[in-house]
DNA sequence: AATATAAATGAATGTTCATTCACTTAAAAG
DNA sequence: CTTTTAAGTGAATGAACATTCATTTATATT
């Protein structure tokens, strides 16, 4: 001990790898979709990331905790980039149009997330409460807001403009991430699909 | 043996309780929407339902195929629902009417059955293709095919007409299921709120 | 009442599960 | 080079799992 022992804050003698924490996320992601709930369990999980089964308790509580964290992780990702360059002063149009190709976007580039997502968001051992979006519906309110006050849009139900708004958008992309959708045949989300069904959505929003 | 034993198809000498099939069809709903897929299994499932857990595999081969079954079950009994007093024939603000207040009362009186249509649609376990919709899909193409020639529906993927005619319909009626909804308040799907969703919906979808 | 047969069962089986723990390894700081 | 500390591990544990099987039970027919 020297003379600086007393302030001495010891810092970390060994830093976590990042690819591991990386490695078992994905994995865990991959299994979940591919498999579903019973799919993946925590001994597949780690001889599927190349870990000892140990080093998951390590990152994650508990099998549930760590279900919570993929979730959040998700959920947060997500979150951000639904409002990438999007602004509530924004018309209704571009508003829109800007938040479902950031989704579309994400949804394209990582379709593991978007359809963990779905699995997950209805599932009850998520405790959905945990996941902070505050900030998000803070947004989203003022965009609304705005909509109505010039008369770009009617006033309704938050969940009534949701479901129009968004509930549509989710639905289309829900056909785009699956093998085979309605009828028989791989069906894409084109930038022309979305424009045609933005219009329609906005024509119906509109007063 | 008497001169009519070659010809004698053995009848059954104790019938199943139908009872018995209905309790473990609903405990296991019950149990699948409340606490997961993990949340359910055999052994608990068998002491819900006061059955022996052997008493299951009279029933169904094994957890999978009891989950395929109970799947296809609610599949279809929807499915007919869905379809009562409609008509391809019907105009398509009608036919859409009358296909969402089927749906609507389907889901408000068995909301169980829906929390686990939405659990399980997304599921990889699940063998979608098992799942006959032939007929389904019959009459709702003539519908539509019906509604262009009639200039009430632009034309369009029939995706984007599903996203735009149910897509939205069944966000809002996923709110009507849900504890809290956006608000962090009850949100109910009433008769009027429909009727305002489907104008909007109508508009969109006419030229 | 006796018979035949499928429904129904309780206990048992081997497997897989989540989780733990005594231990080893890596690396920053002295 | 030594010390310190957290990262990381392999093997082990008991609980819960899906499934089976030798029996028992209930009932339509004879």
């Amino acid at each position: 001990m020297n003379e600086h022992s007393f302030i001495f804050v010891p810092e970390k003698l060994r830093i976590r790898d990042e690819n591991k924490e990386l490695a078992i996320r994905e994995t865990a992601l991959k299994m979940l979709v591919e498999q579903g709930f019973d799919g993946m369990s925590m001994q597949k999980l780690a001889t599927a990331a190349g870990v000892s089964p140990a080093t998951l308790y390590i990152y994650y509580k508990n099998r549930e905790d760590m279900l919570n964290q993929l979730f959040t992780h998700v959920h947060e990702t997500f979150a951000e980039v639904a409002l990438k360059n999007f602004s509530p002063e924004m018309s209704l149009e571009q508003g829109l149009w800007i938040q479902w190709k950031n989704r579309a976007r994400f949804i394209t580039e990582y379709p593991n997330y978007f359809k963990f997502f779905e699995l997950f968001r209805n599932s009850p051992q998520i405790d959905h409460c945990k996941v902070n979006m505050a900030a998000f519906k803070q947004s989203m309110q003022l965009f609304v807001k705005n909509a109505i006050e010039r008369k770009e849009l009617k006033k309704m139900e938050t969940e009534v403009f949701w479901s129009v708004a968004y509930g549509t958008f989710y639905s289309l992309m829900k056909f785009h991430v699956q093998e085979k959708s309605m009828m028989n045949k791989k069906f894409k989300v084109t930038d022309a699909i979305m424009k045609q069904t933005l219009k329609m959505v906005v024509k119906a929003l509109k007063q």
